[in-house]
DNA sequence: GCAATTGATGTAATAACATTACATTCATAT
DNA sequence: ATATGAATGTAATGTTATTACATCAATTGC
């Protein structure tokens, strides 16, 4: 998936995202998009969820925000797990993949029969240029 | 801390979490408790953050939900990191620590000059009993 | 061409989750 | 007894997310 066969309003929300310098909450997104005709929360989180599902976006649990993906032009997904880290100061968001680490998620799912679904990795502090 | 020392409102929103099979929603906390007498969220948020000062609770940022630790009787903080899986079909909760993943995230946050807050690591899915 | 299907959109209303503000009560330490 | 800090009660509000229903647009099969 690529950022060109977007439809205009998951265009929008993306171009939003990824000019952002921080993760936003739908409902900000949603005050950035009024004057290009957006009215209602829905047409946010509709297309949030076509980006999420396309690897353009990620949703960070942990702050009810969404982040445009660190690198849009591989596919995130491919990565396998993505994990974070979240500057509670600035905002600022790390994206990581680190293999060891889903590796040992891996194992302990399997040992235990479990089917993983989505995971989510987030660290929140304080990053270097706030400390 | 254990479980003698909790005020009322603590006790009871601990009680109703310990004897819950599931992760509860605040919201619902509250209602099982109204017979007891609360009547807003507040009693139910302010108790939790109590329980969660003291290690006696969980939250599960991806569901916004409550569960009680599964082993208060020693400081689950103490433990470290606690990661969880969650089966979306059942409800169920289960809690591990995995020192190596606690390391490799410690090593990746010191790498950066992150300085670490509170982390999250929950998988959902399907437990065994649900595939 | 034209119905049928599917995906996307617009809008309103509502549900679910969480916090602010302010007054009061309780425990306990001096 | 009184000052202090912690906990509580209550109302109002703020924030995040979903349901319901109507409409529009692109695609497919005939
Ligand atoms: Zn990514
Ligand atoms: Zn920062
Ligand atoms: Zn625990
Ligand atoms: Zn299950």
């Amino acid at each position: 998936m690529t950022t060109q066969q977007l439809t205009r309003n998951q265009g929008l929300v993306f171009d939003v995202l990824s000019h952002s310098d921080g993760p936003l909450s739908a409902y900000s997104i949603l005050d950035k998009l009024r004057d290009s005709g957006f009215r209602a929360p829905l047409q946010v989180y509709r297309a949030l969820d076509k980006l999420l599902e396309f690897g353009l976006v990620h949703r960070l649990e942990s702050i009810n925000a969404f982040v445009a993906c660190a690198h849009p032009e591989e596919d995130c997904h491919a990565h396998g797990l993505t994990a974070f880290t979240i500057c509670e100061t600035c905002g600022k968001v790390t994206e990581f993949h680190d293999h060891v680490i889903e590796d040992r998620l891996k194992g302990f799912a399997r040992d235990r029969n479990f089917k993983t679904g989505k995971t989510t990795i987030e660290i929140r502090g304080t990053c270097a240029g706030c400390a």
